[in-house]
DNA sequence: TACAATTAATTTGCATACAAAATAAAAGAG
DNA sequence: CTCTTTTATTTTGTATGCAAATTAATTGTA
């Protein structure tokens, strides 16, 4: 018979599994990262500047979902390694002006091996690979549209 | 044309929705356990001590995936909430044993309402919510037998 | 039985993560 | 044009999260 905790049980929760892999995740990531001077989270924000080259706290911030008092002291690591720049805006002195300098694009080459290793320790299948996106992007847009 | 570095972008990673889920799930979370005095983490090991009623530091963290520097000033936390009690054990030392109390048993008949919440806001069908439950469940399997 | 090796928990140090308060600049209202 | 409101970022405070060093107790071994 089935108590009335029997939702409440950690093996039925989906929330569960879903911070363990990312927990897990993020943790092989590390080795790869540690040769690049790069925590996950500065390579997150590493992969948007590779894709826009100049942006602002606020932007990134809705981009990558990471609240400002986490962005400023990162972004400031991540100027003290070289790899971007922070000055503010001419036109609006409240902006930051936050841009990938050289050596932060240098930086793409040396990443290219990562996905495909990643893509072996985690070793689902295309299809499966597929699945868990769109479920899990699915998930994001519900939880958007409650707000 | 593909470029090589199709494989980095933000959008083709599987690491980063996994991140962001998990997150954001979290931050759903954050209303109904306020009520609670709880936070996330502080939660699930609540749910751990629900099932097993009595434990030690080194198997909540092999359960929980928590590393002992993340438990032990956790687990202080809640004994100062009166919801555990913390004292080595008597035939081996170095163990603590930790246990429920009544108040912390009593705190779960008022979370009985949170799992259907969190359904209704994440809103996968049944089928959809099984398919992403094993596939998360395989990449931590795969994870782990890389170790 | 001394003493090295192992084990469990704690502490330390660093990096998120986010809410709330503070600061500073720009925009808008009267 | 001044004063209020809004906006972007920074700062502060609290809570993880984990690796590495430390402490204390037990186990294994010569």
């Amino acid at each position: 018979m089935k108590s009335k905790y029997e939702a409440l049980s950690l093996k039925n929760q989906l929330c569960f599994p879903i911070y363990l892999c990312s927990k897990e995740i993020i943790r092989k990531y590390t080795p790869f990262l540690e040769k690049l001077n790069l925590t996950y989270t500065q390579y997150i924000v590493m992969m948007y500047f590779w894709e826009k080259g100049t942006s602002n706290v606020k932007a990134i911030g809705r981009a990558l979902k990471l609240d400002s008092g986490t962005l400023t002291p990162l972004l400031k690591k991540l100027e003290a390694k070289g790899y971007l720049t922070r000055e503010r805006s001419l036109k609006d002195e409240r902006n930051l002006a936050i841009s990938i300098t050289a050596s932060g694009l240098a930086l793409r080459n040396k990443t290219l091996q990562i996905p495909e290793e990643m893509g072996k320790c985690i070793n689902l299948s295309l299809k499966e690979t597929e699945t868990l996106y769109s479920l899990l992007y699915k998930i994001l847009i519900n939880i958007e549209r409650e707000k």
